[in-house]
DNA sequence: CTGTTAGCGCCTTCAC
DNA sequence: GTGAAGGCGCTAACAG
C-alpha cells in the first residue's frame, strides 16, 4: 500500500525468514517447519502479498492457463460449452484465455498466437469454418497439447471430440421403439455426406437390434432445412404404409416435419413422434412437445478439459484420438413453449 | 525445435545485433535502422521465435490482460456481453481471462484471487448475487479499476453499468403511442421495488410527452411472473375503459399476458399490443409477435470494455459512476415461432 | 529444515 | 543507431 507491491523478499525479511522459505510455504511444501509456516502466513496476510504468478511461469517456464476459442459463444451451445470447460479448469487451478472468432480464420489465428505469447499451456478450440490442419502445427511442435472440438478437421494431429452421430441417430430409434413405434422414418439431409451417412448408419442399426424391417421409403432425404422438413412429411404422408414416428437429420429439418404435421391437423408429440437431432441449440423452446438428441455442451467442455488437462500433466500431446460425446435429451416442454429450462432472470 | 525455446539473445546472435535492438523491433520503436529492423523481422521468422509477454509483463510491471467475470455465462444475455467485451478487448490488443461464478460468491472471490495474482490490469464483472462493495476494494486499492455490469452494487465505489429503466419504459410507451394508441397499462411487478418505480417513472414521463393522461387504474402491479400477467391482464379488462396496449414489468409478465389475451380469444400484437422488458433473455423466440425492450447485452459489453481500458490507460480508477445503456428492439418474428434472429447451426 | 546463489526472458537506463 | 549491464519476482539447485 505505501511503495510498490510487495513481494516474497519483503514478507521474508518481516517474518525473518530467507525467501526461499517464503516461497516454499507459497507452494505448500511440506519441507518446511510448522511453526515458520505460520508465522510467515501471519506475514503474508498483514502486508496483504499477492502471488505474482508471471514471475513463477517465467522461471518455471509452464503456466496455469489454458485457451480456449470459439467460433461463436453467441450461440448458447458454445456458451455452454465453455462453462462445461470453465468448470474443470477452476478446480484444477487454471484459468481460462477465451476468445471468440466470429468464424473469422483471421481472427483465430490472432487470438491463437496471442494465447501462445501469454504462454498457454494447452488449448481447446472449436475451429472457425476454413481452419487447416496446418494451423496448430505450430503449437504442437512446441508441445502444446490441443483439443478440438464440435468440428473435425481432417489431417490434424490432434485430439478431437465430436458428436457421435452413429450413436446419436441409434439411441432416438431406441427412444421411439421403446414408446411402441414400428414404422419410423429418417427425414432430412443430403445423402451424399458423410454426417448423414453417420446418422443414417445409427437409425438403421437400432432397427435391426429392435427386430424391425429397413424400410427404404421411409428414408426420405431433402434440404437439411426447415422448408426440407415440411417437404420430407409430405413425401412421407404420400406412402400407402405411413411412418408414426420420425427421427429427424437436425432440429431445423424437425421444425419443418411439426409444421407439415400441424398442416395436416396432425399434432406433433401425440398423433405423430418427431426426433430430432439439436444442431440449432438456441431454438430449443421455439417448438414444444419436440424430443431431441443432442450432445451435452457442458459435459462435452468438461470431457474436452480433462482431456486436454490429462495431456497438459502427462506432458505428452495426443495425435489423432477422436472421442464422441452424445446424449439423448427428452424435452418435456408444455405446451406454452417455456419450459422448465427457461432460464433464470438476468436482473 | 532443437534445444529449448527461442529467445531475443538467440534471434540477436543470429542476427549479429544486439538484445536490445532485437527489443526495439519488437515494440515497432522508431529508433532503429531499417535494415537492421528488416533483417531482425527475417530471423524471427527464420527461427520461430515467439515472444514471451510473461517476461515483459513481469519487467515493465504491467500486462494486457484484463478479467471477466459473470455469474451466468449459460444465460445468453451474459453470453453476448462477454463477446461484446472479448470485440474491444481483442481489437485493443489485449486478451481476456473469462470465468464464471455460477451465482456463488466465493467461486466469485476465488476467481477474482486467480485473476489478480495473474496480473490483470483490469476488470469487468457480472456480480453474483450477494456481493458485497468491500469485495473489490483490494482491487481498487491497488489501482485496479473495476467496471461492474448489469447488477448494482451499492457502495462500491467503482464505475457500472446498468440498464436504465427509466428511459426503457419511456421508449415502450413512446412506441406504443406511437402505433396509435391512446389506453396503454402498465403491468406486472411488485410496486415496492426500486426498479418498479424506475420503469413507472419511465411510463408516466412518456405519458405526459405524448399529451395521455396518467390514469391510476391502468397501473396493475402483481408478481413479476408469467401468472402475474394473466392476473393483471384480467384485471385491467375488468375496466370499464379498456386498454388497448401495455407495457410489461418484465418479458415473463408480457408472457402471461398473452396468455391471458388468448384466453380471451385475442391475439396479442393485433388485438392489443404489448411490450415487455426483456429480463428472460433466453426466452425470447417463444412467444412470437412479442415486442420486448431490452438493453443490447453485447453494446453493453462493449462499453464496459472501453470505460475500463479507458480507465486502465489513464492509470486512474473510477468512483460511482453510473452509466445507462438501452435499447429498443422490436422484434419482427414470425407466427412459427422461429425468427430471422434464430441462431446458426452448429455443425 | 533453512539460507545462498543463480538465473528464467525481457526491458530500460546509460554509455558509445 | 547500437551495445553493455542490471533487475522485475520468483524458484531450483545446492549448501549448511
Amino acid at each position: 500500500m505505501s511503495k510498490g507491491r510487495v513481494t516474497v523478499i519483503d514478507i521474508a525479511h518481516a517474518a525473518g525468514v530467507s525467501k526461499s522459505t517464503v516461497s516454499l510455504v507459497l507452494q505448500g511444501s511440506s519441507l518446511v517447519n510448522e511453526a515458520t509456516r505460520a508465522k510467515v502466513n501471519v506475514v503474508i496476510r498483514e502486508l496483504g502479498y499477492v502471488y505474482n504468478r508471471g514471475a513463477a511461469n517465467l522461471r518455471q517456464a509452464k503456466s496455469k492457463i489454458v485457451g480456449i476459442v470459439v467460433n461463436d459463444l453467441t450461440n448458447s451451445f458454445f456458451a455452454e460449452l465453455a462453462v462445461g470447460v470453465d468448470m474443470v479448469v477452476q478446480s484444477a487451478g487454471y484459468v481460462q484465455f477465451l476468445s471468440n472468432t466470429g468464424e473469422s480464420v483471421d481472427r483465430q489465428r490472432e487470438v491463437v498466437a496471442s494465447m501462445r505469447e501469454h504462454g498457454i499451456s494447452g488449448l481447446i478450440v472449436s475451429p472457425a469454418r476454413g481452419t487447416e490442419a496446418a494451423d496448430f502445427k505450430p503449437l504442437t511442435n512446441a508441445g502444446i497439447p490441443v483439443v478440438i472440438v464440435v468440428r473435425n478437421i481432417p489431417g490434424a494431429k490432434v485430439s478431437s471430440l465430436v458428436s457421435d452421430n452413429f450413436a446419436g441417430a441409434s439411441a432416438a430409434v431406441e427412444h421411439l421403439a421403446g414408446l411402441g413405434h414400428r414404422r419410423i422414418a429418417f427425414m432430412g439431409g443430403f445423402a451424399n455426406t458423410a454426417v448423414f451417412a453417420e446418422r443414417l448408419g445409427g437409425y438403421r442399426e437400432a432397427l435391426a437390434k429392435a427386430e424391425i424391417a429397413f424400410d427404404d421409403d421411409l428414408v426420405v432425404a431433402t434440404a437439411p432445412s426447415r422448408a426440407g422438413g415440411v417437404e420430407a412429411v409430405g413425401r412421407a404422408m404420400l406412402l400407402a404404409h405411413k411412418p408414426t414416428a420420425a427421427v429427424c437429420f437436425n432440429d431445423a429439418v424437425a421444425f419443418g416435419v411439426c409444421d407439415g404435421l400441424r398442416a395436416r391437423r396432425l399434432e406433433p408429440g401425440v398423433d405423430f413422434a418427431v426426433v430430432g437431432f439439436d444442431d440449432v441449440i438456441e431454438a430449443e423452446s421455439a417448438v414444444p412437445a419436440l424430443t431431441t438428441i443432442s450432445v451435452d455442451p457442458q459435459g462435452m467442455g468438461r470431457r474436452a478439459a480433462q482431456l486436454l488437462l490429462k495431456q497438459v500433466n502427462s506432458g505428452k500431446v495426443e495425435a489423432e484420438a477422436i472421442v464422441s460425446a452424445v446424449r439423448l435429451v427428452v424435452r418435456q416442454s408444455s405446451g406454452a413453449g417455456l419450459d422448465t429450462t427457461a432460464r433464470r432472470a438476468v436482473s
